[in-house]
RNA sequence: GACCCGUUCGUCUAACGGUUAGGACUCCAGAUUUUCAUUCUGGCAAUAGGGGUUCGAUUCCCCUACGGGUUGCCA
């Protein structure tokens, strides 16, 4: 029998990074098996869904790179896959209930009965768990149909899992304690379960459970932060699982490959924003040059810099020096623009060397006097100005730079030196030789 | 409260019952780069506490503490 997992997420909300990990890894679970993932999306709380959750959640899944098998847009032989176009198979599965005598009305609603016994799970993560149904006062018999007529979410969800014909089902530990309702379900249907596996929730930073609001939750920020999708993807599933390697920057298909439900931990895991950042770097590494020009220009855009001729070449100078797409724009904006801020910590660090006020000025000088203009021989010039003055330098190199880029930081002195061009760099050097 | 799950450096994690408890992020210090970033080297830092079992416990068992989850006509 071939593996089918699927995702199912109610359209109430963005899609959470809890819930993209837990996609993340029916995903990888299926492909590695070779198996079935479904998208199905349990939409059984109309007064909370809405068109703009169900955007997000496709996109998100998109974005991320997650491609489901069937659901929407992808059909498929189990359909339909909105719960809310299910009602005609729930209503018959309801019926077989009754007619067994498992169900009974309790004030206009229908509960269903447990068993009174122990239930026992067999969690590929947890290991196993029971759950004592004979102590009524911790399990009260459960309603299944609403006294509207409509059904709730461990009926819809068992019913369509079964339906489905899904065969490992890999959720959020919040649903550990579901899991043998849903057991009884399937054993009074008359049908075995799915295999269960319940992967620890993300939490904050500070150890609290991540929800709303939190940082880091929502997927469609994260295209906005700055970070690129194959990062995201690695970081989430370093979540709660680990490759039993040193290795840890992997792509999707190299996850598809190592991931295994063995290696899922079972305590939960703090989000860290700090590795999250460094994980995109090493991707931001692997992004061919072309492909990072692109995917930083709509942030340069945005922070009003002028995209033009300069751009790509520009851009190409701190490709290997960044953590987040969205720091391009300060990292380049000297370049692309004379209007830049000065860093004041930078500022009083020039401050610091009492020479740097007249070494700056005369390398202005200096500059203007050169026969030919090129970095090499501009670079050169600092060299032969700082020895003429009696210094080192290397002690020039620093106050060149915050002059010309307002910046402790950037890309290579060379290289904005030949970009900026002889005018810009004089007119820098002394403006800003003069604020001292 | 009851029930369930968990607990290794600050964080993410590795370790057939026998390791100087390993790696990564962060931080610090050096090296390299006449500047920045990268890179490299080194450093700081952990088995929650208490009892067992065992020749030997991070690993198995019990208790406590702490954290998380569940306890809906939400999903």
């Amino acid at each position: 029998m071939s593996v089918r997992t699927r995702f199912a997420p109610s359209p109430t909300g963005y899609l959470h990074v809890g819930g993209a990990r837990t996609a993340l890894f029916n995903y990888l679970f299926a492909r590695k098996h070779g198996g079935t993932f479904v998208l199905r999306v349990e939409d059984t709380d109309e007064a909370r869904n809405t068109q703009e959750a169900r955007d997000a959640i496709f996109s998100g899944m998109h974005w991320l790179g997650l491609d489901w098998d069937e659901g929407e847009g992808k059909g498929g032989d189990f359909g339909p896959y909105n719960q809310s176009e299910r009602k005609e198979n729930y209503d018959r599965w309801f019926e077989m209930l009754r007619e067994k005598g498992r169900v009974y009305e309790d004030d206009g609603a229908w509960r269903f009965r447990f068993e009174r016994k122990p239930v026992t799970m067999h969690d590929l993560v947890c290991g196993e768990v029971t759950i004592d149904y004979r102590d009524e006062s911790n399990t009260p018999d459960m309603v299944i149909r609403r006294s509207d007529g409509s059904y709730v979410f461990h009926f819809v969800n068992v019913v369509d899992d079964l339906d489905m014909q899904i065969t490992h089902v890999i959720r959020g530990e919040d649903h550990l304690m579901n899991t043998p309702k849903h057991l009884q379900l399937f054993e009074a249907l008359g049908a075995p379960a799915p295999l269960y596996a319940h992967i620890p929730l993300i939490l904050n930073p500070n150890g609290s459970k991540m929800s709303k609001r939190d940082v880091g939750a929502a997927v469609g920020d994260y295209p906005k932060q700055g970070f690129i999708a194959p990062a995201v993807v690695n970081f989430i599933a370093l979540l709660g699982w680990s490759s039993k390697s040193e290795d840890e920057i992997f792509t999707l298909d190299e996850l598809v490959d190592r991931f295994s439900l063995e290696a899922v931990n079972r305590s939960p895991a703090r989000f860290d924003p700090e590795k999250c950042a460094w994980v995109n770097q090493q991707h931001l590494l692997k992004l061919a040059p072309d492909a990072f020009i692109e995917a930083a220009k709509p942030f340069v855009a945005d922070a009003g810099l002028p995209v033009d001729d300069r751009y790509p070449a520009v851009a190409s100078l701190v490709r290997e020096k960044l953590r987040l797409l969205s720091e391009v724009p300060a990292a380049i904006g000297f370049l692309l623009s004379d209007a830049f801020e000065l860093d004041p910590e930078a500022v009083e660090k020039v401050r610091g060397n009492a020479a740097a006020k007249d070494l700056l000025a005369a390398l202005a000088n200096d500059f203007a006097a050169l026969p030919d203009w090129s970095a090499d021989a501009a670079k050169h010039q600092i060299g032969e100005t700082a020895k003429a003055a009696g210094a080192k330098p290397g002690q020039l190199m620093f106050p060149v730079r915050v002059a010309l880029s307002g910046k402790s930081g950037g890309p290579d002195l060379g290289d904005i030196l030949g970009l900026l061009g002889r005018e810009k760099c004089v007119a820098r050097l002394k403006a800003f030789s003069e604020s001292l």
